[in-house]
DNA sequence: ATGAAAGCGCTAACAT
DNA sequence: ATGTTAGCGCTTTCAT
C-alpha cells in the first residue's frame, strides 16, 4: 500500500502539498495538482483511514443505531437506513451500523472516535438512551420525538398531523364512527414515539370533529389483524338501551403494515366492501399502499427522505456547529381506491 | 478523551503496560493488572480506534455490502444483515454498511484500510464484483455461489438442494404435475445466484421423479401473482387431442415472499382448497411462513445463521490464515398445514 | 514482569 | 504557492 510519502516522492512535492490537494484546503498551482493527481492514480494511493482520523480528530464515518425490535416492520426500518446510507454516501461518509438496542453499542464507538455523529432510530417517549447521548461529544439526531428532546436534534414524520389528517378525511368523507388499528401492543407499550403520536393525533381530531373513535393495537399475524377487527368492528350489542353503543365503523386507519394484508382479508371475508361498506387509510410506506389487493388510500411514510434528512441535519450540527432542532415533516395523503366520499 | 499516557500516569505505569493488559498479550502481575484496570474504569479510558488502527493495521470492523436491489425481500436481507452484526459483535468487531451494489464503495473501504474483512451479499452467477474481490488485501466472504468461487469463500443456502426437496416433498405426497413459483423476473434476469438455484433443483429432481414440472417467474405485486398463478395453473386447453398437455398442477412451490400471500388469495378466489387441491410450500424465512393465512409448509432461510456464518468464516480466515472454503447450509423442510399426503 | 522508544500515515500549524 | 515539522494515540519490538 503506498502511503503519501511515496506520493509526494513520485511527484516531487511534499507530503502537506498531497494532502492539500487531496482536503482543497489550500489553492494548489494546476500543473503541481496534476502531478499529483496522476501519481495518485498510477500508485492508486488511498488515504488510510485511521491515520487520518487519528491526524483530524474526523472518521467519515456516522454511527447509525437500528434496533430490530419486535413488532417494528423491517422494510419500513429499511427504507431509513438505506436513506440513511445513500445521504451519508453523498456528503462522503460512511455508516457504522449498530443493532443492538442497548447504550453500549453507543458508547463504545462515541468515546473510541469510531464515529463523527451518531442517528438513533426507534426512538421511545422516555428513551432510556438519551442521558448517554447527551453527554456525548459527537451530534446526535434522532429519528423519533422524544418527550424531552432538549440538546439533541430530532427528525420525523409529523405522526400526530398524520393521525388527525386520516381522522379528519374520514370525517370529510362522511364517516362518524372511525377506528384506529394501531401498532402492535408491544410497541405501543414501550411506548414509541409515532405510535402513540398517531394515536394522539388520531384522538384529538376525532374529538374534534365529532367523530366516535375506537383504537385497538393490532398483533401483526393473521389472528391478531382478525383479533382487532373484531375489537374495531364491535361485536358486542348496540344502537338500543341505555348503555347504547355506537354504530359500527364505516372509517378505518390501519396503521400497521404487517396486519394490513389480513384486516382487508378480514374484511372481504365479513362481505364489507372496501370503499362502500368501510372506507381505508393506511398509514404505510406507499408501496405497500400499492401493493395490496385494491391500491390503498395512504398516508406515507417517507423513510428514505427522513434518512437523508437526519443526516443532513448532524453534518450541520458538525460542520456549522448549528445548535439542535427538531423538525417535523408534514405528511401527505394520497387518495386511492379505499376510499370515497359516502352517499349516506 | 485520556489517553493511554493518562492511563499509565495514573496507574504508576509505562503506556506499553496499560497496552499490555488490554491486549493481553503479555502476562502481567495481578497487582499491576489492577491498578491499571482501576485506572481505565476512573477515567473512563477508551483507545482511539484510529490510533490503533494505525499502529496495528486492524480496525475491528468488518465492511458488509448489502445491495437493495429491487425484487429483492428486505426482511430476508435484514436477516442475514442481523446475523452478521450480532455475530461481528460476539467476537469484538462492528460493521460498516456499504448498500450501493457498485464496487467502488468495496475498493474504497478496503484500500482505505476501514475493514478487516468484507462480506458479500446478493452474489449473482457472473458477479461483476468478484474479480476485484479477488486483489483485495482483506479477506471475503460471498453469501452466495457464484459459479467461479476461486479464491473466494462462500457460505449460502443449498438452494438447489431446497428446490430438490420441494419438489421431492411434493412427488411424495403423490403429487404428478407441479410448479415453481419463482423469484421475480428481475432477479432471475440478474441471474441471482440462488433464484436460479432453485431452478435448477426443482427441474432437476422432477425430471429424476418423473414429475412435469412448470416454473414461473413472479412479480411481487398483486397482479404478478396473480399472472404467475394463471401461467402455473394453465388456463390453456389440456389433456386431450395431439399437443395434449398434462394436467393442472396440483403441487406448488412458491419461493417469492412479496407474492406468497396473493398466490393463496388467488388459489382461494379460484375455489381452490390448500392442502385438498393444491399442495403448497413455500421457501421463505420462517417466520413469514406461519404469518400467512394458513401455516405454511415451508423450507426455511436461515439468514441470521448463514450470516453468523459468514463471519465466522471471515474471522477465520483473517486469524488463521484459513484457506477459501465453500460451505452449502442443507435445507429443512417443515411440514405445516398446506400439505397433505394426496389420496388420489 | 515491565519500560523505552520507534514508528504506523496522516493533518495542520508554522514557516517562507 | 509550497515545504518543514510536530504531533495525533496507539502497538510492538527491543531491552532489562
Amino acid at each position: 500500500m503506498p502511503t503519501i510519502d511515496d506520493v509526494a516522492k513520485a511527484a516531487g512535492v511534499s507530503a502537506s502539498t498531497v494532502s492539500y490537494v487531496l482536503s482543497g484546503k489550500r489553492s494548489i498551482s494546476a500543473p503541481t495538482r496534476r502531478r499529483v493527481e496522476q501519481a495518485i492514480s498510477t500508485l492508486g494511493y488511498r488515504p488510510h483511514a485511521g491515520a487520518r482520523a487519528l491526524a483530524s480528530s474526523r472518521t467519515n464515518v456516522i454511527g447509525l443505531m437500528a434496533p430490530l425490535r419486535s413488532g417494528v416492520d423491517v422494510s419500513v426500518i429499511m427504507q431509513f437506513v438505506t436513506g440513511v446510507v445513500t445521504r451519508a454516501r453523498d456528503v462522503d461518509h460512511d455508516v457504522l451500523l449498530l443493532t443492538q438496542d442497548d447504550t453500549g453499542g453507543i458508547e463504545r464507538v462515541a468515546a473510541g472516535s469510531m464515529v463523527d455523529a451518531i442517528v438513533v432510530m426507534d426512538v421511545e417517549a422516555d428513551d432510556t438512551r438519551l442521558p448517554v447521548l447527551r453527554t456525548l461529544r459527537q451530534p446526535t439526531v434522532l429519528i423519533g420525538l422524544p418527550h424531552e428532546p432538549a440538546g439533541l436534534s430530532c427528525v420525523d414524520l409529523d405522526w400526530e398531523a398524520a393521525g388527525r389528517l386520516a381522522a379528519r378525511r374520514l370525517a370529510d368523507d362522511g364517516h362518524r364512527d372511525v377506528a384506529l388499528i394501531g401498532s402492535p401492543p408491544e410497541v405501543l407499550d414501550r411506548r414509541t414515539s409515532y405510535a402513540e403520536r398517531v394515536v394522539r393525533g388520531f384522538r384529538g381530531a376525532a374529538a374534534e370533529d365529532g367523530l366516535t373513535p375506537v383504537v385497538v393495537p393490532c398483533e401483526p399475524t393473521p389472528d391478531g389483524a382478525r383479533r382487532a377487527l373484531d375489537a374495531a368492528l364491535g361485536e358486542g350489542p348496540r344502537g338500543d338501551g341505555p348503555g347504547a353503543r355506537s354504530d359500527r365503523p364505516t372509517g378505518l386507519v390501519v396503521h400497521n403494515e404487517r396486519a394490513l394484508p389480513h384486516v382487508l382479508a378480514g374484511l372481504a371475508e365479513r362481505g364489507l366492501d372496501v370503499p362502500g361498506d368501510v372506507g381505508v387509510i393506511a398509514i404505510c410506506p406507499g408501496d405497500v399502499a400499492v401493493s395490496q389487493r385494491l391500491p390503498l388510500t395512504s398516508i406515507d411514510i417517507p423513510g428514505e427522505l427522513i434518512g437523508g434528512v437526519a443526516v443532513d441535519m448532524v453534518m450541520a450540527r458538525l460542520e456549522g456547529g448549528q445548535p439542535a432542532e427538531s423538525r417535523l415533516i408534514a405528511p401527505e395523503l394520497t387518495q386511492r381506491a379505499s376510499t370515497t366520499p359516502r352517499v349516506a
